[in-house]
RNA sequence: GUCCCCAUCGUCUAGAGGCCUAGGACAUCGCCCUUUCACGGCGACAACACGAGUUCGAAUCUCGUUGGGGACGCCA
């Protein structure tokens, strides 16, 4: 059997940590079998959905590297088919139509509440006579859910859930203006794209008993599901605003790697042994729903930097400087060059693409050299002789250079560093001397270290 | 309130009855490396929520308690 998995996002926020992390499991238990990701947009609800969001989603998951197959699904244009099925069950028996108001409802579920049950539609309408339909009023379609028995999920995460029918109410198939609901939507186009797996938040859990009633009404094979938990903010309540579950554009803007995105993400509720450090190429390997964990956890934004670093460590140098380049507005040739020619000493002292750029200001900005003392003053005086002779400008040959005439002087390499880092950078901390010689260039190295005696 | 789920270091987790005086990673703190800062190396700190039971033996199984989370919409 071949796998096929669906990420559906509803296109009412962002593309928040959350969405994105199911995203990924989807992908990959896709891509591990060799079997169909696809993508559906669930803009059913038409108050709340928007292009922006869906630009959003859509730009997030490319940056991220989850690629769909297929064409996008966008349920909004599959309203009808779905209405007409519903129609269907009307005509079987298997749903009525229900004339409550809203009014009605609430103080149904007050009522419920008040006598400590769960608050749910009564079925008042399941088995009325079409005689006593009130005037005026639009009804929905309701699902005539089983009142006796229980309904088991073989989740693949959880295990078995059972829940009692009673626990259920005779959901809403099809609104009072004609649209279908969610839950009535999610269960057909799920069918019609033949997926057969399905990886979600737990908070889908609940809602899961009542798909399977659908599914079963519409007499439809129910696919797996896994329902993973929630990512929780660093106080342990869901994810909010506050917490980090804002688009993945923030993460981007922050200066994060997609690919350290996805390797934290893939930490959150999933293992495999003793491994950190994942590449997508691995994960495929490795992603079963097997080591899905079972408890919430919380994103460490620590961690991330840490991935993240690692990322930029290992990352290709053009791309950091095309990264580099999008923040930062003019730059000279010269300037440019100095950033190819350093890159290699500033991705190891960044963690993020934003460090990157305020490490690459020695570069780029104009500085002040600190105070140099009169002794500083004379070693530099002699070091600049010396650099003046030297031909071949390589980071080799200057340490090697350095290093020599350093102990001809009696000196320790770092009483000629650090005086050489503070007129060359005007600050303390750096990369290695020998690096921004090279990335600064004979020319303008020389300036900068005449500079302290005129 | 009702139903459902969860529970190992601060955080992410390994662990599927003896291999566990509980392993790894991040964070924190030392030391080393070293031209500064990073990187890297070494080390330290630090957890099985609690209580019963089952068993020769329990982090692992059962029950209860506590704590946390989720769901109860003509939202998705």
């Amino acid at each position: 059997m071949s796998i096929v998995t669906r990420f559906a996002p509803s296109p009412t926020g962002f593309l928040h940590i959350g969405g994105a992390r199911t995203a990924l499991f989807n992908w990959l238990l896709a891509r591990h079998y060799g079997g169909k990701f696809l993508l559906r947009i669930e803009d059913t609800d038409r108050e709340r959905s928007t292009q922006e969001a869906i630009d959003a989603i859509i730009s997030g998951l490319q940056w991220l590297e989850i690629n769909w197959d297929d064409e996008p699904v966008f349920q909004s244009s599959r309203l009808q088919h779905h209405v007409r099925l519903a129609q269907k069950l009307v005509k079987e028996g298997k749903a009525y139509y229900c004339y409550c108001t809203p009014e009605e409802l609430e103080a149904m579920r007050n009522e419920a509440k008040s006598k400590g049950l769960s608050p749910k539609y009564n079925g008042m309408w399941r088995d009325r006579d079409s005689s006593q339909v009130p005037l005026g009023i639009d009804p929905v379609i309701r699902l005539k859910v089983p009142t006796t028995g229980s309904t088991t999920l073989h989740d693949i995460v959880q295990g078995d859930v059972t829940v009692s029918n009673n626990q259920l109410d005779d959901m809403i198939l099809v609104r009072s203006d004609g649209t279908p609901t969610f839950m009535l939507s999610v269960v057909v186009d799920d069918h019609d794209m033949s997926i057969t797996h399905v990886i979600r938040g737990d908070d889908h859990l609940t809602n899961t008993f009542r798909h399977i009633q659908i599914f079963n009404a519409l007499g439809w094979d129910i696919p797996q599901y896994g329902h993973i938990p929630l990512i929780h903010g660093s106080d342990g309540t869901k994810l909010s605003k506050r917490h980090g579950a804002l688009g993945i554009d923030f993460y981007r803007d922050r200066g994060y790697l997609p690919e350290a995105i996805c390797n934290c993400l893939l930490r959150l509720g999933w293992s495999h042994g003793d491994d950190e450090i994942i590449s997508k190429e691995q994960a495929i390997e490795w992603f079963t729903t097997d080591n899905l964990g079972k408890s919430a956890s919380r994103l460490d934004f620590a961690k991330l930097d840490n991935l993240n670093g690692y990322y930029m460590r290992i990352a290709d140098n053009n791309r950091l400087l095309n990264e580099l380049l999008k923040m930062i507005a003019d730059i000279s040739e010269e300037k440019k060059h100095r950033l190819v020619l350093g890159m290699n000493g500033l991705k190891q002292r960044a963690k993020t693409i934003l460090e990157l750029k305020d490490l690459a200001s020695i570069y780029i900005d104009d500085f002040t050299p600190t105070e140099i003392d009169a002794n500083s003053q004379k070693i530099l005086q002699e070091t600049f002789l010396r650099l003046e002779s030297i031909e071949d400008w390589t980071e080799n040959n200057l340490e090697k250079q350095i290093r020599n005439f350093s102990g001809e002087l009696g000196l320790s390499l770092g009483q000629i560093a650090q005086p050489l880092r503070s007129v060359l950078t005007g600050g303390k901390i750096t990369p290695s001397i020998f690096d921004m010689l090279v990335a600064f260039g004979k020319n303008e190295s020389l300036n900068r270290i005449r500079a302290v005696f005129v």
